[in-house]
DNA sequence: TCTGGGGTCCTAGGACCC
DNA sequence: TCTGGGGTCCTAGGACCC
């Protein structure tokens, strides 16, 4: 029977926030979404207040002021760098693992002996080498190393560790668990299973299979048959390439300027070809999207995308921009108040296949090529912005709100902390 | 009077994850 | 005034082919 470990990070951007500001140690501290929208982490402390995740900031600023909370805007240069350091940690232990998202890792731990003791060694371990505190989650499948984990952060008498292989009462563990608690079972399935009566995992576990197959897909089937302690979810150790990249932000301030809304959408063109090479990938096709803000009442909406091909798959800023700026021509409208824009990149594939093609001029190729391996290999050691394309514009009125980033302590020269020696 | 069936591909929409 | 961003997977249904 396998064992899966589940290790996920406790309150991650926070804990992360707090590696650099130990005074924050026992305070209530909450991380913002970008545009400083709403929040996407919280102490235990923010927690106890009430404070709710997702929950949109202004709703609760009043609460955060009273309460002296510790507010930050998102800095995903400092959780990026700080989670490559706790992976690198964790695959000390395993000899497979899976990066699950940017706080959360999968193990391997079959035929190891004393699970328990090797997950307590990578709590103390990742906690020494990187500031960042997690709770390990033992199952014979990885639903039910989900379970596990999130029980291990409940219940401070655990340690941070819960093992569910071979435990004594498994049915009284997930008879505690509810339902929409269950990994893969969300918003919609918890509605529905809370209207046939199931509340908890055990209820959930104990359906027909068929009735779950035909309402929750193949998906579903597997949820239930895991937590019965049947492993359908292998471990993912070598990801496949991705199937698409997304640039997107919200607006922070509404835009209703045709020119603002074009050097917007070369912005996301630009953010998003870098991450297409980043992947070493080639992108076919290239969708755009314009969306008014859909919680203001009584505005008029208006959310629509399009798609373009490239004559060859590519993945060079100037062309992306281009066709990006071309399909918006054909989207846009004015006379209304936008909220966001993106730029998705599909129809990849790795680069290293493109054989060329009769509608290219190979030569402009290379040169494209060329160019993007220097602007790459520029902004890699002066700083992602140190070339940028003009079409993004400079001053970019229409760029989010980061009111409260801290600074980006591990991948910023100029950032770094000072150790006073007085 | 009699008018098939099976396979593949694509897309839109829905659901989920962190 | 103020409500995130980046992904994946599955299914149904239509188009198309033989």
């Amino acid at each position: 029977m396998p064992t899966f470990a589940l290790v996920d990070c406790n309150a991650f951007y926070v804990s992360c926030e707090r590696v650099f500001s130990p005074a924050l140690a026992d305070r209530p501290v909450v991380v913002l979404s970008n545009n400083d929208g709403c929040i996407v982490a919280r102490s235990a402390e923010a927690k106890a207040l009430g404070i709710g995740m997702g929950q949109p900031a202004y709703q609760c600023a009043e609460l955060l002021k009273r309460h002296e909370v510790a507010v930050f805007s998102s800095n995903y240069a400092l959780y990026g760098d700080m989670s490559a350091r706790v992976m690198d940690t964790l695959a000390r232990f395993a000899p497979a693992m899976e990066v699950y998202s940017i706080d959360e890792a999968f193990l391997d731990l079959t035929g190891l002996p004393e699970a328990v003791a090797l997950a307590r060694g990578m709590r103390d371990t990742v906690r020494r080498f990187t500031g960042i505190p997690v709770s390990v989650g033992l199952g014979p499948t990885k639903t039910l190393a989900k379970v596990a984990n999130r029980l291990a952060k409940k219940d401070p008498a655990l340690g941070g560790v819960l093992d569910l292989c071979g435990h004594a009462d498994l049915e009284r563990v997930l008879r505690g668990v509810d339902v929409e608690e269950v990994w893969g079972i969300g918003r919609r399935h918890g509605a529905w299973l809370r209207g046939l009566g199931v509340r908890s995992a055990l209820d959930f576990s104990r359906l027909p299979r068929e009735l779950v197959r035909r309402r929750m897909t193949v998906i579903g089937l597997q949820t239930l048959l895991e937590l019965q302690g049947v492993s359908c979810l292998d471990l993912d150790a070598a990801p496949a390439p991705p199937r698409s990249v997304v640039a997107s932000r919200s607006f922070g301030r509404p835009v209703t300027d045709a020119g603002e809304m074009r050097e917007a959408v070369a912005f996301h063109a630009a953010r998003a070809a870098e991450r297409l090479r980043g992947k070493g990938c080639v992108a076919g096709n290239i969708l755009v999207f314009v969306q008014t803000n859909r919680f203001v009442a009584g505005e008029p909406q208006y959310a629509v995308s399009d798609t373009a091909a490239f004559a060859v798959p590519t993945a060079a800023t100037p062309e992306i921009i281009r066709l990006g700026q071309a399909v918006l021509g054909r989207i846009f409208r004015p006379g209304f108040r936008y909220k966001k824009t993106g730029v998705m990149l599909f129809g990849l594939e790795p680069a290293a296949n493109c054989r060329g093609s009769l509608l290219e001029n190979p030569r402009e190729t290379a040169r494209a090529r060329a160019l993007m391996c220097v602007v790459d290999g520029i902004n890699a050691r002066h700083g992602r912005d140190a070339l940028t394309f003009a079409a993004s514009g400079l001053a970019r009125p229409w760029r989010m709100k980061q009111g409260r980033r801290s600074p980006r302590y591990t991948t910023v020269w100029d950032e770094i902390p000072v150790v006073r020696a007085d």
